[in-house]
DNA sequence: CCGAATTGTTTTAAGCCTAAAATGTTTTCC
DNA sequence: GGAAAACATTTTAGGCTTAAAACAATTCGG
């Protein structure tokens, strides 16, 4: 007991074991994203940031803020302002000022943008599906479990450098 | 029996639960990735991406090649080249033509790029050991086992794409 | 009410990243 | 030996991404 203690303190703690941890979760991340994108390329010609805004849209059918958005996706605002302004361009988002917020950018899906959408997504499903086809459904269940240990964890650690 | 064989032919499979676990996985990786990203930045003045690179070189004191480095960081030949290019330039990296094949470039730290990745190492390491530190040991290798097992399953789903 | 802080968005500068084509080198195999 | 295939890297063109600064509109507190 002392001695665990007096150790702890003077040598350098090991922390081999999360550092594996989160390098096997990125490579989880990466290869699972990378081929995602790949097939959204080669299936839809599109690419896999432009999906995801549209997913974020499917979900508020009256429509989101820019930083809603930007939160939502967890990247920078900068970042939503070209991607919003390209799918506009496309025809697949439609943005407007609020009409009582003049800072506000509203934007949504227009009919082609949903419809566009919709069909990629039933096949996105069925992508995910088939890469995480050898995990039973309690392996799912319980890295489900893991998984929301450690957002809660990370958020946690987060908050705590960034009050 | 026939009852669900019957449905699960007429109609479509039902992958919500997979899906919700692709986007927990992502959003873990997201959020780790951000806070490990601003803190070498505000630490360091260095990018992730530069630190992941140094990171693979530390790990092999006799030098990579180009395509070893692009094929273990799971990204384009192209994006490496850039990459190698700006650290050479800074001083991190030693870059020759390897004598038995003109066509392999082979990159290692210099000593200034040893000194300087591991100084961040030590660090970065505290940092995932505190983003990870509300899961017991137990959850850690329950991960450990599950994304192991996460990732053959991607991997051979993705062999199946693109044999 | 008015200045200060806050909030929402855009701009800027730099770097990252990809897919595909191009270039140069080595190996294979007839 | 020499053409063809395979390999390693670079180039290209375009898009993504970030952090920080700038701009615009709203809210807050005195």
């Amino acid at each position: 007991m002392l001695d665990s203690e007096t150790k702890a303190v003077e040598t350098p703690e090991d922390h081999a074991e999360e550092l594996r941890l989160w390098l096997r979760l990125l490579t989880c991340t990466t290869l699972i994203e990378g081929e995602v994108r790949g097939r959204l390329r080669q299936r839809f010609d599109v690419t896999l940031p432009r999906f995801d805004l549209m997913a974020q849209l499917d979900k508020a059918p009256d429509g989101m803020t820019l930083s809603d958005v930007s939160k939502r996706m967890m990247v920078s605002n900068g970042n939503v302002t070209g991607l919003v302004e390209r799918l506009v361009e496309s025809g697949h988002l439609d943005r407007r000022t609020s009409e009582t917020d003049r800072r506000v950018q509203v934007i949504r899906l227009t009919k082609l943008g949903r419809a566009e959408f919709r069909r990629m997504a039933a096949e996105h499903e069925t992508w995910i599906a088939d890469l995480f086809a050898d995990l039973s459904p309690k392996d799912v269940r319980e890295l489900m479990r893991l998984l929301a240990k450690t957002k809660a964890s990370a958020q946690k650690s987060a908050a705590r450098r960034r009050p």
